[in-house]
DNA sequence: TCAATATAGAAAATGATTTTCAATATTTCC
DNA sequence: GGAAATATTGAAAATCATTTTCTATATTGA
């Protein structure tokens, strides 16, 4: 997904894609895991970013408004993945966290025709390929 | 779902279903909505129900355990519905935050053959039959 | 250029959740 | 039955995540 084109959903709903959210989003998109707003932070912060707290808050909390990334709830925490824009489903790896799209049609189920159906997720919960021979190795990262 | 059954659920947990949980547990089984534990807390109390806080994020942290409950996140808040253990899906009113239980069978991805798939949600959001004609009429409830 | 709007970030406040702990209840085993 | 071990309760305190506040700074748009 174009950076052009998250500026201008940004800009949609009147936010600003600033230097900050722009460093910030590099780091995000460019990781296969989905992090809390302190990993996300941390992990800025080994890339040299030293971005504030709040202001990772802040761009999840756009990021998320305007579809781009995606929240998953896991064992009671809340972690985000930069997911783009179309739609499509997940693959999460418990061990490493690791977010990966899968392919498929969208599922179908019986709804009652007077409910509205506005969206939906469907993910699926493992362990990917690289955590089963990790685990086999005896080791528990 | 059997109230024995969830006993005996717990206990293979080595968890109890004191008289509070079981109590608490009457309520949350009865409500058709998700509820947030403080939501779970004022409803047990509407019911003469008067137990801890403590204890209502106890007994929702057991019920997830042994998969009788089942945690959404919706609009960045964590809410929790009685589902029993049978798996299937569910359809979340955005509205009213009632959790239908829907039909159809479970969905089916191409996911990598070295990927070990554990379990899978699929949630269907939107708003209910209910909350559309509330709406027509003007009511925002 | 000037006014209006949005953002950054530190600090403080808030609020949700967890921990602690003493009392009580339940289970286990002799 | 009756210890001893284990689990639970719930109030209070502690902790942790998230939001709010506020001032300086940056951006947008007439
Ligand atoms: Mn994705
Ligand atoms: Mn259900
Ligand atoms: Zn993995
Ligand atoms: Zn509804």
């Amino acid at each position: 997904m174009d950076k052009l084109q998250i500026k201008e959903l940004l800009n949609g709903q009147k936010f600003r894609l600033t230097s900050e959210r722009e460093s910030l989003l590099d780091v995000f998109a460019s990781s296969s895991s989905m992090l809390t707003p302190s990993q996300l932070y941390e992990l800025a912060d080994k890339h040299d970013i030293n971005i504030g707290l709040t202001t990772v808050y802040r761009l999840l909390e756009v990021l998320t408004k305007v579809g781009v990334a995606t929240p998953f709830l896991v064992d009671g925490t809340i972690f985000y993945a930069y997911c783009g824009c179309e739609h499509h489903h997940h693959f999460v790896c418990l061990s490493c966290h690791r977010v990966m799209d899968i392919q498929g049609s969208c599922p179908s189920f019986d709804v009652p025709d007077n409910f509205r159906v506005s969206s939906h997720r469907s993910d699926l919960y493992g362990t990917c390929s690289d955590c089963q021979t990790a685990n086999d190795a005896g080791c528990t990262h």
